[in-house]
RNA sequence: GGGGGUGUAGCUCAGUGGUAGAGCAUCUGCCUUUUAAGCAGGUGGUCGAAGGUUCAAUCCCUUCCACCCUCACCA
C-alpha cells in the first residue's frame, strides 16, 4: 500500500485502523459477506406514508455521507445508488452497548440499518434505527462535502470518488447506459442482428487512422487493434445477413482532445438492398428516438444553445455547402487558389496537400462550425471515400453522408462500394498514398476484395460516434466526461514503487 | 508539436522575497429531532520536482513533470 504523504494522513489512517480494531475486539467482522436490505433509499421515500403508518421494520444500506453526533443521539445520511436517506440513532432505542458502536463509525463507512420510518421536526423522512451493522470500514477521507471533488485530474483518475460525491456524474453514466439500451432495442426492433467481429485484426481498415499494434505469440504474427468494423460487417452482408450492427470498441493511435479518446465506442449498422438515403432516414429516426427516450423531448439543451431534433434535417451537397461558404464554386478553383483560401480563413494548408484535403480543410474551417442543428452533408468527392459507391448521377462524387450536430461530426454513412474492380482500384490508390508516406491510408485487403467478387448485394451502412452522441444527449462538452475511465498518462510511480523496480 | 493557464493541508481555495492561511474534513470535550449542525480547544505542510539568483525563495529565473484550455494532427 502507498505510504501516506503527510503526518495528517498517517494520523487519519491510524485513527481509522484503531476503530477497525475496536470492531474486531468486539467480535464483529468489519468486512462481512452480505446484507439484504428491504428497501432502497428512493423506495423508502416513495412508500413513506405507508411505512411510517404501519411501523413496519425496514432496512437499508449505503455509505455514510454525513454524520452529526449529539452525545446520546446521532444523525447520519447514508447514500445508496438511488440517493440518500437519513438515519437516526438514539441511545435509548439501541441500548448503551450498541449505541457505543455508533461512535466507531466514520464518514465513508458502509453500513446496513434496520428500523422504522418517521419524520423529524424539520420534516425529513428518516429511519430511526433499531439495529445496524458495519458492512465495510472505510480507511480513506472523503473530499469536502460542499464543493465535492472538483479537480479534473483526480475526478478522472479516481472515478470511484467522483461517482461517490458528484451525483450528476452518476446521472451521465446512467443516461449513457440507457442510450445504449435504447439504441439496441431500436435496431433490434428494425430487424437488425447484433454481431461481434474481431478486435484483433491481421489487417486494419474501414477508416483512415493509425492503429495500435500488438503481437500474438502462438501464431507469431503482428496484429492490430481494430480502427473500425466496416470490412467485417460487410463480409457478413455478403454472407447473407440483411441487417447487422455492432457496438464496437475501436482504437486509434492518434491525438487526444475534447472529441477524441484512443479507445472509443462506435456503432456501425449495415443494411442490405438499401442505399444511403434509406440509412439517412433510419439514422434520423434513431436519433429522434434516443432524444425522446433520454432527454424526454426533441429539443435538447447543449451548452448555451439548444439542439432541435424536431426540425427537418436538411441535406446539403458537400460542394454546394462549401461553395456557399466560399462564395465561389470550389470545383472551378485551382489548387493554388484553394490553398490561398485556407490561409485567408485562418489556417494555411500543409505543403503538397491533395485537392480533397484542401476541400476538407476549407470545409472544416468554414462550414462545420455552423452546423449546430442536425444537418446531413451529402455527396462527397470520391478521393475522400475509398469505400463508398460512386454517385449514380455524378462519377466524381460518392453517395456518402456525414451527419453534423452541435458543430461535431456524429455519423458517417454511404452506399457501399460493391464493385470489386472499382474497390481494387481504390485500394490501389490508397496503397500509392501509403507509399508516399501517408500511414493512414488503407492497405490492400485481398480477402475483402474476394468477398466482393463473391458478391456484396447493394447495401448501405453507417458509423455513429457513440461517445459524441452521448455528449449531445447529456450536455457534456468533453468526451472524458462521458467515459468512465478516460485515457490518462499513467501516474508517476511513488518512491517506494520506484525503489522496488530498481531492486 | 505550438500558445495560454493551473499545481499551497485529505478536499475547496486565499496569500507573501523574511518562521505558512481560511472553510470543510480530522482529533479532544459538551450536547437525545439535527441537517453546509453548534460551541470551545487541538493536530495536520518538502507551498508539484530539480537547479539557479539572493544574506534569505513557496514567491523571481531556468529546466522538468502532471493536468486544464486552445491551435495543429486526427473522417
Amino acid at each position: 500500500m502507498e505510504a501516506p504523504a503527510t503526518e495528517n494522513l498517517a494520523e487519519f489512517l491510524q485513527h481509522r485502523l484503531d476503530k477497525l480494531a475496536r470492531w474486531r475486539e468486539a467480535g464483529i467482522d468489519p468486512y462481512p459477506y452480505r446484507y439484504d436490505a428491504t428497501h432502497r433509499s428512493d423506495q423508502l421515500k416513495a412508500d413513506f406514508d405507508r411505512l411510517a403508518e404501519s411501523k413496519d421494520e425496514v432496512s437499508a444500506s449505503g455509505r455514510i455521507m454525513a454524520l452529526r453526533g449529539f452525545g446520546k443521539s446521532t444523525f447520519v445520511h447514508i447514500q445508496d445508488e438511488a440517493g440518500q436517506i437519513q438515519v437516526y440513532f438514539q441511545t435509548n432505542k439501541l441500548g448503551a452497548d450498541v449505541y457505543e458502536r455508533v461512535g466507531w463509525l466514520d464518514m465513508g463507512d458502509i453500513i446496513g440499518v434496520k428500523g422504522t420510518m418517521f419524520k423529524t421536526r424539520t420534516g425529513e423522512m428518516t429511519i430511526t434505527a433499531t439495529s445496524f451493522e458495519l458492512l465495510t470500514k472505510s480507511l480513506e477521507p472523503l473530499p469536502e462535502k460542499w464543493h465535492g471533488l472538483a479537480d479534473k485530474e483526480l475526478r478522472y483518475r479516481r472515478r470511484y470518488i467522483d461517482l461517490t460525491v458528484n451525483p450528476d456524474v452518476r446521472e451521465v453514466f446512467r443516461k449513457r447506459a440507457q442510450a445504449l439500451r435504447e439504441l439496441r432495442s431500436y435496431l433490434d426492433g428494425q430487424g437488425f442482428l447484433e454481431v461481434e467481429t474481431p478486435v484483433l485484426q491481421p489487417l486494419y481498415g474501414g477508416a483512415v487512422a493509425r492503429p495500435f499494434v500488438t503481437h500474438h505469440n502462438a501464431l507469431g504474427v503482428q496484429l492490430y487493434l481494430r480502427i473500425a468494423d466496416e470490412l467485417y460487417l460487410k463480409r457478413l452482408i455478403v454472407g447473407g445477413f440483411h441487417k447487422v450492427y455492432e457496438v464496437c470498441k475501436d482504437f486509434r493511435n492518434e491525438g487526444m482532445d475534447r472529441d477524441h479518446n484512443p479507445e472509443f465506442t462506435m456503432i456501425e449498422y449495415y443494411w442490405a438492398y438499401a442505399d444511403y438515403t434509406q440509412v439517412m432516414e433510419l439514422t434520423r429516426a434513431l436519433f429522434r428516438h434516443l432524444a425522446e427516450a433520454i432527454c424526454g423531448g426533441l429539443k435538447v439543451p447543449y451548452g448555451e444553445s439548444e439542439i432541435d431534433f424536431d426540425e427537418d434535417w436538411p441535406q446539403r451537397p458537400y460542394l454546394e455547402a462549401l461553395g456557399e461558404a466560399l462564395a465561389s464554386d470550389p470545383v472551378g478553383l485551382s489548387d493554388n487558389e484553394l490553398a490561398e483560401l485556407c490561409e485567408t480563413h485562418g489556417q494555411a494548408a500543409p505543403d503538397g496537400a491533395s485537392r480533397a484535403r484542401l476541400y476538407d480543410q476549407l470545409f472544416k474551417l468554414t462550414v462545420e462550425p455552423e452546423l449546430v442543428s442536425p444537418t446531413f452533408i451529402v455527396d462527397y468527392p470520391k478521393e475522400l471515400s475509398p469505400l463508398a459507391k460512386a454517385h449514380r448521377t455524378n462519377p466524381d462524387l460518392v453517395e456518402r453522408f456525414e451527419l453534423f450536430v452541435g458543430g461535431h461530426e456524429i455519423a458517417n454513412g454511404f452506399s457501399e462500394l460493391n464493385d470489386p474492380a472499382d474497390q481494387r482500384a481504390r485500394f490501389a490508390g490508397q496503397v500509392k498514398m501509403r507509399a508516399g508516406g501517408d500511414f493512414e491510408a488503407h492497405v490492400m485487403d485481398e480477402d475483402y476484395i474476394r468477398a466482393l467478387e463473391f458478391g456484396l448485394p447493394p447495401a448501405a451502412g453507417v458509423g455513429v460516434g457513440f461517445d459524441r452522441l452521448v455528449m449531445l444527449l447529456t450536455n457534456q462538452r468533453s468526451i472524458r466526461d462521458v467515459l468512465l475511465f478516460p485515457q490518462m498518462r499513467p501516474e508517476a510511480p511513488t518512491d517506494s514503487e520506484h525503489d522496488a523496480e530498481r531492486s
